[in-house]
DNA sequence: TTTTAAAGAACAATCGGTTGCATTTTATTT
DNA sequence: AAATAAAATGCAACCGATTGTTCTTTAAAA
C-alpha cells in the first residue's frame, strides 16, 4: 500500500483537489458537510500530507538541525534532550550531526543541513573551526543559526551560552573560602573560547581576591592525557592542593590518576570541576561542581531560536548563570 | 540571497532547464562541451539541488532515522555514532529521536517519522511498548525498520542484538570461575526481552555449571533503585558475595551503595556488569564487564539497513558476540 | 420573476527538479 | 548532393500539495 494523496481522496468523493486540501484545514470556503465527509474519509486512510510536496510548495519546513562536536557527552546529550522535546511541542523535527572535531566533517555536515533545508541550526562549534565560510553561506539563505556553548565571533548571529566567566568565578570562590592556595587547573583547548573565558576569569578571581595563590595551568584534551598531566603534578615537590576541572572528560582522567596514587579526597587533594552533575555525583565523596546545564540552555537556544525564524529582533548573546553544587572533594 | 535553482542556471547559460539537469548528472546524451560549462556555472553560483524537489519526483529519500529510548546513554550514543558515520559515507542524513520510554511519545515520533518520509528507521522500543500497530504502519508504506538491541518480536522485520545470552553466560562463566556463591543480579525491566534473555541464560548457566550457587534476583529500573536494592542486601544477613549489573545505570547506583558502605571492591563484594565499557573504568579498581558495543552493533544495523532498502535478502535476526574484559572488581 | 450577492467548489499555475520522447543539429554514408 | 544515422538539446508531463482566481450554485433582495 502506498501512503494516500490528495488526489485518491479527491477522486473518490468525486471532489475536487483544492476542495479536499481546504477542507482538511478548515478552510471557510467549505461547507460544514464537505468538511466532515472529508476529513471522516482522510482519517479512515490515514491520510498524511506529502511533506517533501509541502515543503517544496510553501517553502517552510519543520526540521531543525544541530550540529554538535560530539555525542557521546552528558552536556550536549542534554542540551539535545531540551532542544528536541521543545521541537516536538512545536511541531519541529530534529537533525543531528556530529562534526567530531573536525573542520571537514563539520563542513560536510553543514552541507547537509544545507540540502536538507533545515529551518534553523543550533550549532557548538568544532575545535578546528577556523573560517566560518560555511556558516555564512547558511546565513546566505537566510538559515537562523543559534550558537551554543563553544560560540564564535559571527556577527548577526544569535549566541546562547553558559556565563563561563561565571562559572569560572564560582569555582575560584570556592577555592578560595576552602584556603586552598595551590591549584592545578586544567582546561580543554586552548583555542576555544570557552576555555579562555574561563580560565581568564579564574586567574583574575585569584589575582583579585587572593593574590598569593599558586595557580598552574594546564591544557589536557583528553582523558588520557588528563591522566598524565596529573599524575606528572602529584608526583612533583610542589604537590597541588585542589585540582580545578574545566570539563567531564578532565575530571575522569583526573580522578582515574587519584585513584591509582590511592590518594584521599578531599583529604590528600581536593578536587572541583565545571559539569552538567552527572559525572561528578559518581564518585565517592561526590565532586563539588560548578553546575551548567545543558538542559537549560537547550531550552534557552530553542527560545531564541524560535524568535529568529519568526524573525522578531532577537538578543545577540544570551548568558546562563550557574551555582555550586557542594559534594565533598572540597 | 537565494538559493538559486536549474531555471537559472538554464537561463543564465540559454539552455534548456534539461539540459542543466543531465549534464550536471553526466548524462551521456550531454556533449563535454555542455557539461563542462554548465558545471563551472553551477560551482560558481554554489547550486545545490532542492532536496524537497528531488525527492517528490524520485520518491526515494536520504534520510534515516533512529528511535532510542533515549540519547544520554552510552550505549546508544554509540550506537548512533556508528550509525551517522556509515550514513554520512553512504550519503544519508540522520535523525534521531527519543521515545523516553513512552508509547506515547514513542507513536508521535513514529508518525513524525512517516511524515519526514525517511527511507528506513533503526529503533529501539520503549519500555511501554505493547502494540506495533505505528510499526506496522511504517512497513505498510515500506519503509524498512531494523529493529536493534531491544528487539520484540515481530514479523518480517530484521533485527541486530547483541546476543544477550552469550553476554550473560560468560558473567556467569566468570563468577563461576572466582568460585563466588552468592550471587545478587540485578536486571532491568522485567518486561523487556532482553531482560528475559540475560535473565534466563544467566540461571540456566548457574544450573548446569555450578548448582549449588545462591542466585538473588532483583529488577530495580533506575539508579535510585539500584542503590535502595542493594542497600537491603548488603545489609542483610545472607550477603551476595558478588554482584552482577545488566547496566551501567545499574551499576552506577550498585557502586554508589558500595562507596557509601565503604566497601571494598573485590575484597569485600565483587562486582560485574555488563557495558560499553566506559562507566566501568571510570571505577578503581576497574570493573570487569561484558562487553557489548553500541558501535560494532551501529555498524552491522547499518549494514543491514542497506541491504534492507536495496531489498536484498536480509537476515532476519542478526547476533553480535561479546567478551569478558577483566577490570579487577571480580 | 428577475437581479444580485454570497457560498461552495473547480480550475490552473506554481514550487524545483526528473525523465521519456520529440526535435534539431551535425556527421557519415551512398 | 541527398539520405540517413548519430549526437545534442528541447518539450512537456509529472511528483503532491497550496492558493489566487474563476465558475456554479443557491439563497436573498428587488
Amino acid at each position: 500500500m502506498q501512503q494516500s494523496t490528495l488526489k485518491e481522496l479527491a477522486e473518490i468523493l468525486g471532489l475536487s483537489i483544492s476542495t479536499v486540501s481546504r477542507a482538511l484545514k478548515d478552510h471557510q470556503d467549505i461547507s460544514e458537510t464537505t468538511k466532515k465527509k472529508v476529513k471522516e474519509l482522510a482519517a479512515m486512510m490515514e491520510y498524511e500530507p506529502n511533506n517533501y510536496a509541502v515543503q517544496l510548495r510553501t517553502r517552510q519546513g519543520n526540521v531543525l538541525g544541530i550540529l554538535v562536536p560530539t555525542i557521546d557527552n552528558f552536556f550536549y546529550d542534554s542540551f539535545i534532550s531540551a532542544v528536541e522535546e521543545e521541537a516536538r511541542a512545536h511541531g519541529y523535527s530534529v537533525l543531528i550531526m556530529q562534526s567530531k572535531d573536525e573542520a571537514e566533517i563539520e563542513n560536510a555536515n553543514l552541507n547537509l543541513f544545507r540540502k536538507n533545508m533545515v529551518s534553523g541550526l543550533f550549532a557548538s562549534v568544532s575545535i578546528e573551526t577556523e573560517n566560518m565560510k560555511h556558516f555564512e553561506r547558511l546565513r546566505a539563505i537566510e538559515i537562523p543559526v543559534v550558537f551554543f556553548d563553544r560560540v564564535v565571533d559571527f556577527m548577526d548571529c544569535c549566541k546562547v551560552c553558559l556565563s563561563d566567566e561565571h562559572a569560572a568565578r564560582i569555582a575560584a570562590e570556592a577555592i578560595i573560602v576552602k584556603k586552598k592556595k595551590k591549584v592545578l587547573a586544567l582546561f580543554g583547548h586552548p583555542h576555544l573560547s570557552i576555555t579562555q573565558k574561563r580560565k581568564e576569569s579564574l586567574e583574575q578571581t585569584f589575582i583579585n581576591h587572593s593574590p598569593e595563590t599558586e595557580l598552574v595551568i594546564e591544557y589536557p584534551e583528553t582523558i588520557a592525557e588528563s591522566k598524565r598531566v596529573t599524575l606528572l603534578a602529584l608526583d612533583a615537590a610542589n604537590k597541588p592542593d585542589v585540582i580545578f576541572c574545566m570539563g567531564d572528560q578532565i575530571l575522569i582522567g583526573v580522578m582515574h590518576t587519584i585513584h591509582q596514587l590511592n590518594l584521599k579526597v578531599p583529604e590528600d587533594i581536593a578536587v572541583i570541576g565545571i559539569s552538567n552533575g552527572f559525572i561528578p555525583t559518581m564518585y565517592n565523596p561526590k565532586i563539588t561542581y560548578v553546575e551548567t546545564s545543558g538542559y537549560k540552555l537547550g531550552k534557552l537556544a530553542f527560545r531564541q531560536m524560535l524568535a529568529s525564524i519568526k524573525k522578531e529582533d532577537v538578543k545577540q548573546e544570551v548568558m546562563l548563570e550557574s551555582h555550586l553544587v557542594e559534594g565533598g572533594s572540597l
